[in-house]
Order: structure tokens, then C-alpha cells, then sequence
RNA sequence: GGCGUCGUGGCCGAGUGGCUUAGGCACAGGUCUGCAAAACCUGCUACAGCGGUUCGAUUCCGCUCGACGCCUCCA
């Protein structure tokens, strides 16, 4: 008996545009992609949030008991700078700007990324596919797709014929445009002369004797066109169609509707069952943006070394503040907001510590069990995260009235209380509890339980002063005291 | 201009055709405390505007205003 076969689950498909109930192509497996990074400069921080989403998503899946393979793919090969097609992609461009290999500027990016992630706690992917590793499935794919007549060939490089694929086909219903809709608002570029109208898009570049990074093929010595390898790899390792694809909310048009296209063309199927699309990250009400100087990287903070937050944050802080909203709402980055979130984040952790130290007694005063039903429902309401939250506040204080004998809980409730918790704040939520890693630190602990003694001592003895003192220079170096009729404890913050 | 998402109380953010409330942060009063902090109890401001459907709408429909995304590099 698995948790999913119980927790049916409801998911928000950017297809039909309805919140549809999850069923898997194969019971109990599922198979899910997400469109990756390209490697050329420091991670964005949105594009954090994205992935965060979905490893929220893929650590529930998994937590049901589903056997998923998350692919989530690297882009090295690069974006083509603009959508004439004619310009250097971005990692060359990089490279040129910065004097180095174009595979030396996809490495440094790569670890920087990988970094980045580990700090906030994600757990790898199943698979980690990168775009120049998949070539040869690319031009496969090609073949395919001009031998079923949807792509033509111009000079030595394959483009996409919407026009035509759209004769037989829809193309645009992910995004809902119609092609007449973009035929009279695609902006006419230059450098596009070889295509047969502005909305084909490349499948195959022929590579300008300057364009460092290129492959052979049947066309041209050139390089794959973008939209190509999340279809390549997604097929490669999750077959033709598959359950869940995921990715930001802008890659929904173009990349998202070329794939589809593209696998229509090539398989003759539609390859995903559920699109799933995160929404967008704001910085102070606006869009994060490069040119208007509107962005902060995540090191940046996480450090504070910033001109947007007043101090730093722990990465714990970042995941909870970002779970407190809907994957699918966008979320306005702001000083206030994440400083409420941390006051809450460490509220939470607290309750947590509570769980080992909470005393059980013949009955209990609330309906653990029904509880527990709700924070699955939560989840199982399109990964209703904020939701499950204030169900977990609503433990959290549970376990406060407890310790303040307003309350009672019994050892199995208890039991089933602190295993939901756990699942849910560690495992779903991908949070860390710093305080009860801190407090497993021994030397840490024994300290401060020597200064929390000598201050009891002091206190016995009416010695306010040094005891106000001991508690003022802990709070100073971030230890914070708590007493309470049963003791003082310390939490650090 | 086209397509899409959205507009909730001091702030952030869920949700719903009427039922008793999201939750967090902030604020006010109280309990506890040597004093604080923490915790607990109580209170406090809501559903952009204008119409329509309905016995009844914050929730459904239409319009207006506004925000954001995509349509062109940015996740």
C-alpha cells in the first residue's frame, strides 16, 4: 500500500487551463522533465524559485511513494541570441567577452549552479542530461521531422514550417495564440531571409566560420536551434509522452509550444500529459532585470551583500518564504516580506524542537489524525503549500498549548504528529531546521547550558544584573534565551 | 496592438456562491516573568470600481481602471 494510492492528487494543467487529477501513464511511476539552466552566467534567481517549485514537487511525489525520474536538463550548447537566428548564442558569446573556451564557461556556470542548489537544499534529479551530449538525438530528430515533411532546408540550416504544420496540426494550443494572431504581430527582423515565414523557427544552424561551437551533420557543420534538445533528452529518457513537464511561466511560448510541435512532427504525438508552468519572481514590485540594475543573485542574498535587503538570510528562510506562496502565483521579493517570513520560518522550527520534549498524557485535545488528513489534502490540492503551512502552524501551536498545560496530546498521537511534521517540513519542504543542527553541535550546547546555569544562579541569588547580562550578550551573538516554568531553553536565530 | 494571468484587511499571502475562522508578520490589551523575550488568550482593520445573474457574490458573467507575463535577449 503506497501513500499515492490514497492521495490522489490534483494538478493545475497550463494545457486544458483546469485543475485535472493526476494519473500517471505508468501506476506508480512517474516521469517528469524540466527545462534546465543555460550555463553562462550565475543562476537567476528566479529561476531558483522555478526549480525550487518543482523539487518541492518532485520531493511530494516521491513522499507518495512514487518511483520518479525528474529529468532537468543542462543547456550548454546556448540560446541563439535573437530569434533572426543569425547571431551568436550566448555562451559563445560569453566566452568571447571573457577570453575563455566556451566548455570553460559552461563548467564554471555548471558548479556555480549545482552550488547554488545545494545550498538550498535541493536533491539532484534523476537525470541531469546536457544539450551538447544529445547532438546526435538532436539531428535524429530532424531526419525525422523533414522526412515527415514539416521542415525544409535553406543553406545548410533546418527550420521548423509552422505554416504547414499547422495545416494538419494546432500549433499554439499550449499558449493559446493562433497562428494568424502572430503572423500580423511578429515583428519583421532582419537576418531571416532563409526562413519561409517569420514564425518557422530553426531546427539546425549552419555555423558562421567565427562560431566556435559546432557539430557535423547532414545539412551543415553548424549547431542544434533551441527548442530542440528538451525534446531530444525528454524523449531519450522519458519515452514519447510522459507525465509531467515543467518550467518557467515564460518558456510557455515559444519553447514549450515548439516542442510540442516538434514532437508531433517527429512521433506523430502529443508528449506531455500535464504542463505545469511556475510563476514569476518580482523584486520590489518589479520584473528582475539585468539592464535596470533590478536584481540580486541568490549569493548575494543569502550574504546580504546587496543594495535591496536590510540583512542576510538563511537559505532555510529563502524555501520558506517562497512555499508560503503558490507555485503558481508570482511573488514579490521584498525586505518586509522575507523578514515576516523568517519571524515564521523560526516560529516553525521551534515547534519542531518541541516534538522531542513534548509530554503525553490519556487523551488529546485535538484530532491529530484529521489534521493529518488535512496537510495531505493541502498537497494534494495542486501543491497547495501555503496551505499546508498554516496547518503546521496550526501544530505548532498545538504543541505550544501543551507545554503551556492548556492542552494534551497522547504518546500515539504524538507519535503520528511528529512523523507528519517531519515528512512534511524536512522532506516536502525541503527545510532545514538550523537550530536542531546547531543544537546537536555539543560543544555549542554545552556552553551555552553552563551559561544558562551560572544565569539561574544569579537569578537565585537576585543578581538581575549579571543575569540580565549572560542573557543580553547571548542574544547579542544571535543566541536567544527562553524561560519557562519548566527551565530555560535557547534557540539561535 | 494580440494572447494570457491577476487585483483580498497595515504588509505578505490562501480560499470560498450563504455556514465558525485561512495562515504568517505587524499592531493593541491581558496572562506568565524579578524585568524582558518566548509562549498562551483576546481584539483589529478585506475581498479594485461599476453593472448583471441569483433569495443571496469577495467567489459566476460583462465592462472600466490598474498590475504583471509572453508576443523581441532576460527564468
Amino acid at each position: 500500500m503506497h501513500l499515492y494510492e490514497s492521495n490522489p492528487i490534483k494538478i493545475y494543467n497550463s494545457l486544458t487551463g483546469e485543475k485535472e487529477v493526476f494519473k500517471p501513464i505508468n501506476a506508480g511511476h512517474v516521469g517528469m522533465y524540466v527545462c534546465g539552466p543555460t550555463v553562462y552566467s550565475k543562476v537567476h534567481l528566479g529561476n531558483v524559485r522555478t526549480f525550487m517549485s518543482f523539487d518541492m514537487v518532485f520531493r511530494y511525489l516521491k513522499h507518495l511513494g512514487y518511483k520518479v525520474r525528474y529529468v532537468r536538463n543542462i543547456t550548454d550548447a546556448g540560446h541563439l541570441e535573437n530569434d533572426a537566428d543569425a547571431g551568436e548564442d550566448k555562451i559563445t558569446k560569453k566566452a568571447r567577452l571573457e577570453q575563455i573556451e566556451p566548455m570553460e564557461v559552461v563548467q564554471r556556470y555548471t558548479v556555480d549552479f549545482h552550488n547554488i542548489l545545494n545550498i538550498f537544499n535541493f536533491l539532484p534529479p534523476s537525470i541531469e542530461p546536457t544539450a551538447t551530449g544529445h547532438i546526435i538525438e538532436q539531428i535524429e530528430l530532424i531526419s525525422a521531422i523533414i522526412e515527415n515533411g514539416f521542415a525544409y532546408e535553406v543553406n545548410g540550416s533546418v527550420y521548423f514550417d509552422v505554416h504547414k504544420f499547422n495545416d494538419t496540426h494546432t500549433y499554439g494550443k499550449l499558449s493559446k495564440r493562433k497562428l494568424e494572431d502572430l503572423i500580423h504581430n511578429t515583428r519583421v527582423l532582419d537576418g531571416q531571409s532563409d526562413k519561409r515565414n517569420p514564425q518557422d523557427f530553426a531546427l539546425w544552424k549552419k555555423a558562421e566560420p567565427q562560431h566556435i561551437m559546432r557539430w557535423p551533420s547532414p545539412w551543415s557543420d553548424g549547431f542544434p536551434g533551441w527548442h530542440l534538445e528538451c525534446t531530444a533528452m525528454s524523449t531519450k529518457y522519458l519515452g514519447e509522452q510522459f507525465d509531467i513537464h515543467g518550467g518557467g511561466m515564460d518558456l510557455k511560448f515559444p519553447h514549450h509550444e515548439c516542442e510540442i510541435a516538434q514532437n508531433e512532427a517527429a512521433k506523430g504525438k502529443s508528449p506531455v500529459n500535464y504542463w505545469m508552468h511556475a510563476n514569476m519572481l518580482e523584486l520590489n514590485g518589479q520584473r528582475m532585470s539585468k539592464s535596470t540594475g533590478n536584481t540580486v543573485n541568490p549569493d548575494e542574498l543569502l550574504s546580504g551583500n546587496n543594495p535591496f535587503f536590510s540583512k542576510a538570510f538563511a537559505p532555510g528562510v529563502i524555501r520558506f518564504f517562497t512555499a508560503q506562496s503558490s507555485y503558481r502565483s508570482v511573488l514579490d521579493l521584498t525586505d518586509d516580506g522575507v523578514l515576516a517570513s523568517e519571524k515564521g520560518f523560526y516560529r516553525l522550527m521551534d515547534g519542531m524542537g518541541l516534538l522531542n520534549s513534548t509530554k503525553v498524557s490519556r487523551t488529546s485535545t485535538l484530532d491529530v489524525a484529521a489534521w493529518r488528513l488535512k496537510c495531505y489534502a493541502a498537497m494534494n490540492d495542486d501543491f497547495n503549500t501555503p496551505i499546508l503551512i498554516s496547518h503546521l502552524f496550526e501544530a505548532v501551536k498545538y504543541l505550544n498549548q501543551i507545554k503551556e498545560n492548556k492542552a494534551s496530546i497522547t504518546a500515539k498521537d504524538l507519535e503520528v504528529l511528529k512523523t507528519t511534521m517531519h515528512a512534511f517540513v524536512y522532506d516536502v519542504l525541503g527545510l532545514e531546521n538550523s537550530a536542531e543542527t546547531n543544537s546537536g553541535n555539543d560543544k555549542l550546547a554545552g556552553a551555552v547550558e553552563l551559561l544558562i546555569k551560572l544565569r539561574q544562579e544569579a537569578r537565585a541569588n537576585k543578581d538581575f544584573a549579571l543575569s540580565d547580562q549572560i542573557r543580553d550578550e547571548l542574544a547579542e551573538v544571535g543566541i536567544q534565551l527562553k524561560d519557562s516554568k519548566d527551565g530555560t531553553t535557547f534557540s539561535l536565530s
